[in-house]
DNA sequence: TGCGCTACCGTACGGCGTATCCATAAGGTA
DNA sequence: TACCTTATGGATACGCCGTACGGTAGCGCA
C-alpha cells in the first residue's frame, strides 16, 4: 500500500475521532501508518494542510446529500447532514469557521447551498444571497460548536448527579446561589433538557423562514 | 508588583492580541512578567485555566454595555459590544463556543441577555427562552468567527489584487473556472464587498425579530 | 536558637512540528 | 557485469511547548 493523501487523511480522521485534534500529532499519525514522521511531508506541506485534507474529506461526506426538487428541502438536508457529520467527527466543530473551507468538496457543498438558496423568492440580487448564506452558515457553525462543547463537558463531568456535583457543580451552584444570575439559574435548573436535534431543526427553520421572507 | 491573576490575565491578553493564541505560551508570558515559568502555576492550575481567565476579562469588557429600557435595544447593545470586543481581541473568536463560559462576568453577560430576552412578548416559558438564547448566541458565535477568519486571510494574503493573485488566487480562480461552482463564483466575483458591521447588524435584527414573533 | 512553612525558582522530562542529512534500493547505460 | 543516477524512506536533531518535581531562601513563631 503506497500511501496517499486520501489514505493519510483517512487515518488522521480515525485518530482524531478517537483522541481529538489535540491527540492527533504528525508523529502518532506516522506511527499509525507504519512510516517515519517525515514521510508525511512528501504528501502534505504542513500539519495545517493535513487538517485541510481532513476537513474536505468530511465535506465529501456532507456533499452526498440528496438533491430535493424544493430548494427549502435541499437546504435543510444539507445542514442536517452537516450536523450529522459534525457529531460523527466532533473535531470538525473545532475547525468550523476557523479557516476558509476551500477544498473541492467544501466548494461543492457551498455551491449546492447557495444554488438552492438563490431560488428562494426573497432573494433578489447577489447581495441578498450573500447575506442569507452568511447568516445561515453563521448560525450552523455556532450551533454545532455549542452542541459539541456541551456533549464534551457532559461526557467528562458525567450526566449523572453525583459526578456533576463533584466537578462543575459546586462552583456553578455557588455562583447561581448568589442571586446575581436569576435568569441563568432558571435556565440551568428549570430548563428542561431539550432534544438537541429538535432544537437545531426548530431554530434552523425559524431563521431560514424568517430570513427568506 | 506582587503578581496576581488579574495582572497575569492582562499580560496574557496583550500578548495574545499581538501574536495570537498560538504565540501565547506560558513561558513567554512568564518572561514578559519577569518571573520563571512555574511561577504562574501558583495562580492558575492549567494553561487552559489561563485562557478561561482571559475570556472572562473580555466578558467584563462586554458587560459594561449600557442598560436600555427597551429589551430589544439591550440585546442589540450587548451583541454589538461582543462584536467590538471580539474585533479588538481576535483570539477571543478562537475560543467562542469552544468551551463553556462560566466566569463571573460571562455569567453576568448571559444574565443580562437572558433577562432582556425574557421580556420579549413571544417568550412564553423557559423553553422558549432557552431556544431563543441558544439561537442568537449560535449566530453571533458563528458570525464573529467568520468575520475574524476573513480579516485574517485578508491580512495575510493582502487585499490588493497583486498579492491576492499570488496566493489563493490561482487555486481559487482555477477552481471557479471549472464551471462546477457557478453560484459560488458569482458570489466571489460579483458579490460586492458588504460592510461587515452593517451585515452583522442586518442579520442580527432579522433573526432577532424573526425569532421573537 | 531552632524549626516548620511558605514563596519561589531551576532543572528536567516527554512530546511536538519540521529542517536537514544519510542510507539504501531501483533502474538505466556501457 | 559494473557503474552511476535518481528516487524513496528514515534517522537525527533543533528549538519549542506544558508542566512535574525537588530544592532553597526567607520568615514567623515556640
Amino acid at each position: 500500500m503506497p500511501l496517499s493523501r486520501a489514505k493519510i487523511a483517512a487515518a488522521a480522521i480515525q485518530l482524531a475521532d478517537v483522541h481529538g485534534l489535540d491527540g492527533l500529532s504528525v508523529r502518532k499519525l506516522a506511527k499509525e501508518l507504519g512510516v517515519g514522521p517525515m514521510r508525511l511531508y512528501d504528501y502534505v506541506v504542513n500539519r495545517s494542510e493535513l487538517l485541510d485534507l481532513m476537513v474536505d474529506a468530511i465535506y465529501a461526506q456532507i456533499a452526498e446529500a440528496d438533491q430535493h426538487s424544493q430548494w427549502r428541502a435541499t437546504v435543510l438536508a444539507i445542514y442536517h447532514r452537516t450536523r450529522d457529520a459534525t457529531l460523527d467527527h466532533e473535531w470538525f466543530s473545532d475547525l468550523l469557521g476557523g479557516r476558509p473551507h476551500l477544498g473541492p468538496h467544501a466548494l461543492a457543498v457551498g455551491e449546492s447551498t447557495a444554488a438552492a438558496l438563490s431560488q428562494a423568492p426573497a432573494v433578489r440580487d447577489i447581495d441578498d444571497l450573500q447575506r442569507i448564506v452568511g447568516a445561515l452558515n453563521a448560525f450552523v457553525i455556532g450551533a454545532l460548536r455549542r452542541e459539541v462543547t456541551e456533549r464534551r463537558t457532559a461526557r467528562t463531568t458525567g450526566t449523572d448527579v453525583t459526578t456533576w456535583q463533584k466537578t462543575l457543580g459546586p462552583y456553578l451552584t455557588r455562583m447561581l446561589k448568589t442571586g446575581r444570575y436569576p435568569t441563568v439559574a432558571r435556565l440551568v435548573i428549570d430548563g428542561a433538557h431539550l432534544n438537541p436535534e429538535e432544537t437545531f431543526h426548530h431554530n434552523l427553520i425559524t431563521i431560514l423562514d424568517g430570513i427568506t421572507s
